[in-house]
DNA sequence: GCTCAAGATAACTTTTAGTAAGTACACACA
DNA sequence: TGTGTGTACTTACTAAAAGTTATCTTGAGC
């Protein structure tokens, strides 16, 4: 672990390039933090499953195929940690909990949504380069 | 022998549902994989930093700032047999390899820049959560 | 000949995700 | 009265992924 050209390590921006481009090429940077749990396996799913509204805890566990319970539960807790997601609880028998999207997690929901659109959509363009590669090899 | 005994059988979705909100929320779809390199830890970070232009592997590992070398590799190894990276190698010693975009990649990388721009620009919005939740607790 | 560089890789360790089971309580059914 | 069900978690354990370290290659420079 030595790191001893602390100096020469860093990434050679400029203030207005550090600015315009932001933190995030920086170790400590805590966008990071965010961009772990807005970008997370399940975190994308639930952001996106939220966008058509609320949902309960067993609603999400049915519609996002594959996940676990406890990734869920932890995937939440994340998102309501950082104020994306609202959590309501009834206190009733059997428990009655509602997850729905703040203002927050709407507008990072949509920029995520966008990515995974893409992706679908372009899906075919992306497996005709698996089946290229595929091919020569 | 408590739980139901029943094997989730997957997501229950109507073929229309399917169209319209894609296979994402299905287990098997292909587009989780292609989503899990984008949205991966070191995936986020390379494919922003080669949207400026082409890189070196040292200078991607000297930017981005954390990442080892097989962490580096390894990504810029997903991200090159999804077609999003252009990887070109001189056989010169020591080697010189140089990674960029393609136009796949500078379309997807243009989204995640927005989703990581989003972030930073909102990050003082997020920490005012992180905050009134200290103050609470 | 020794060291260095850049990119890659194999062996090893730590962290994280996934699995299975347990908890509490009301209600339905028998 | 007893068994079974549904809900939203939580905990203990295990499989998988990420991270760390050491090594390889090959020609140039000392």
């Amino acid at each position: 672990m030595k790191m001893a050209e602390k100096k020469d390590s860093g990434p050679r921006l400029s203030i207005s390039e550090a600015m315009s481009r932001g933190q995030l090429f920086a170790e400590a940077c805590p966008s990071r933090e965010v961009l772990k749990h807005v970008t997370s396996r399940w975190g994308v799913l639930v952001l996106i499953a939220l966008l058509t509204g609320t949902h309960r805890f067993s609603e999400l566990r049915r519609r996002i195929g594959g996940v676990s319970e406890r990734m869920l539960a932890q995937t939440l807790h994340w998102l309501e940690e950082d104020g994306f997601v609202s959590r309501v609880s009834y206190p009733v028998v059997p428990p009655h909990v509602e997850y729905s999207l703040t203002p927050l997690g709407e507008e990072v929901g949509a920029r995520v949504r966008d990515l995974a659109d893409w992706i679908e959509l372009n899906l075919p363009r992306i497996s005709d380069v698996w089946e290229a590669r595929k091919a020569e090899a």
